[in-house]
DNA sequence: ATGTCTGCAAATCCTTTGCATTTTA
DNA sequence: TAAAATGCAAAGGATTTGCAGACAT
């Protein structure tokens, strides 16, 4: 699993890859694949940005699957570690397939755009933690400013 | 302002130091200091944890101020920068007194403790932020875990 | 077969808004 | 006294819950 060529999105696989490793967790935690899990996790795949639940449900179209299941299983699949979960500001909550790759956002504070960052460099806030005794650590971190285009023309 | 000899909290200060400072800040950011207000930054200044704005509605006592009250005037004090922002999972955010050292905090996912921690090293993301020409920037950082207490007999 | 998932409706939680009145600077 | 802050009531948005029927394993 790895290095097939590139196509419409910068990560490793492909959005049919990455549905195809999701689909792949999923079984391994036991969840069941159905059809408007198989829906949501195709456009979370195809998605370049982090999404609603309310998006996720309107983007799968038409009767695909229903509002409250994206946030059920948007709900399952993130304890499953198969979606990673984004805490935004004014509360909302943003999902993205768990990409291999630990990573964060920056999101302009005008138009809301999002962009991915790569890297992260928590360990010394971490270690903080841990020498507090803590373990089972996650975080969350987003980052917030005004993009280029909006300090331009906005 | 500095080394008095501490109380009961750990930080430079006190709680009645800290309201002193927040009020002076809220007066050079003409923002009027009210009864409601001075009540409100005295439960944050008392608090080890960062509060909700129920939470202060409530510890601030019978008619000291309105929920909404809280809201708004959490809300014009983050921007006036006298007290910090923490949105949490769940999509709830907590208030605390913005203390000169920035700094995040973890939350345990058992008893919902949330710990103060020391340093910020988000330098190398922020700079990826930076180039891709986004300014203005603030971040939001937490951790969660499972505390020592909840490990050992949660 | 059986425990899980789904859709629909309704409930809940948190936060914001509108407006007349009070208060601060 | 002019601008800002407050309280109360009501609206709003996001997420959750209850339950009967449908579905994956």
């Amino acid at each position: 699993m790895s290095h097939g060529h590139r196509h419409d999105d910068g990560c490793c696989g492909g959005a049919a890859g990455r549905v195809e490793a999701a689909v792949a967790r999923m079984k391994e935690k036991s969840l069941r694949v159905t059809a408007p899990r198989l829906k949501l996790l195709r456009v979370l795949a195809e998605s370049a940005q982090p999404l609603s639940a309310e998006d996720v449900h309107r983007l799968a179209g038409q009767g695909a699957l229903d509002l409250v299941t994206a946030y059920r299983s948007l709900s399952a699949m993130e304890e499953a570690g198969v979606v990673q979960r984004h805490p935004m500001e004014r509360g909302r909550t943003l999902y993205a397939l768990a990409s291999g790759h630990h990573h964060h956002h920056v999101v302009c504070r005008r138009c809301g755009r999002i962009e991915r960052l790569p890297g992260c460099d928590t360990s010394r806030v971490e270690a903080a933690a841990l020498a507090r005794g803590y373990a089972d650590l996650t975080h969350v971190m987003e980052f917030y400013g005004v993009c280029p285009d909006c300090a331009a023309h906005g």
